[in-house]
DNA sequence: CTAAGCATGTAAGATGTTACATGATTAT
DNA sequence: ATAATCATGTAACATCTTACATGCTTAG
């Protein structure tokens, strides 16, 4: 199983759902640290179904599907999740910039930290928004906020980290300018 | 270019190396933000000769070859590096896993954050080991160096705030078991 | 000599993105 | 009506991993 067809698995055992939603889940409940594309999405579908892990259920608008989880695929699912998670390749272009970050130029590189640093500002303004929110569904009742706000939490130590990484870094741009020779210096 | 081509440019704007060391420096120095196999490697270097950016020269072993940027190369180089980073898609099995917390359990979801938490700890302990040895070289006149380490530090802030997150988590996790209703409470 | 490390490359298959094509439903 | 949103799917292409196959050089 890959992790495409994890992720939808996953989705699926909340509710049913057609592929549309599940990818509007994707983006907006694990948007912060999963992404998927429907040109992953709906063949994921198709191969669950054609194994038996999910089967089309009675409920959507006429000539769309929805979908659901069969005991294979819920038995499926735990083992997918029971497996290590697969690491991600790193790839991050702005310290790849800033590494080689004499041939771009102090500028230029405290324009890519300003960039971050204001992502970062963003997102965490979005995640008080999703805390708030999800507080209120532990306090409603539901057991599994608990979890949700788990990774709330990293999202939020995440972005506090690389904003004060970039206040750092933006004085360290600005405070030591490139060692281009005062006059009274004498560079050799 | 892609983002293979674009690094190998970048690794060799600072001197000519065959393909094998090109993924030694990305291992290496990069290791911590950028990853890429021969598999990768070895066809951009081919690609990178065919449109010009960089010719083989002297140097290396017998049956090895060592490559050069043109000066095309690095002008295209420097065109990459202006270009805006390319964003990752995100994908963190382990907040997947830690979202779905309630189908893995919490005893399945602490063991997942100590493994994170263990491998933070592992990675401040590199970069400390690589920060010494990069302030070294900023005093030993390496201009660069000052670059280099503020993708250190990058590390390390996320280093620390995965650690942080960690031990938040582990207690969480540890301190509110779950709503298994002690004896005495009326679970409805 | 022989093992470890240096070095190159390819082929198959998995993965992922993007653009395109199509059409239903709902709200204004 | 008509625009926005819901909905499905494919095709082309790009990207990436992994395994395999091969052989040289250097240190012990």
């Amino acid at each position: 199983m890959n992790q495409t067809e994890l992720v939808v698995l996953a989705v699926l055992s909340v509710r049913p759902a057609t592929g549309y939603a599940v990818r509007e889940v994707v983006h907006g409940q694990l948007g912060a640290f999963w992404g998927e594309s429907f040109g992953q999405i709906y063949p994921a579908i198709s191969r669950l179904v054609a194994d038996g892990s999910v089967q089309p259920v009675e409920g959507g608008r006429a000539g769309s599907a929805r979908y659901a989880l069969t005991a294979a695929g819920r038995a499926r699912l735990l083992d997918g999740l029971a497996a290590p998670p697969v690491p991600q390749r790193p790839r991050d272009g702005t310290l790849l910039r800033l590494f080689f970050g004499d041939l771009l130029g102090p500028a230029a590189c405290a324009d890519l930290v300003r960039q971050v640093r204001d992502r970062a500002g963003e997102r965490i303004a979005e995640l008080a928004a999703a805390r708030a929110e999800v507080e209120g569904e532990l306090a409603a009742g539901e057991p599994r906020a608990r979890y949700w706000l788990m990774t709330i939490s990293a999202g939020e130590h995440t972005a506090r980290a690389a904003l004060a990484w970039c206040e750092e870094t933006l004085a360290a741009l600005a405070g030591e300018p490139p060692p281009a020779g005062p006059l009274g210096t004498i560079p050799r």
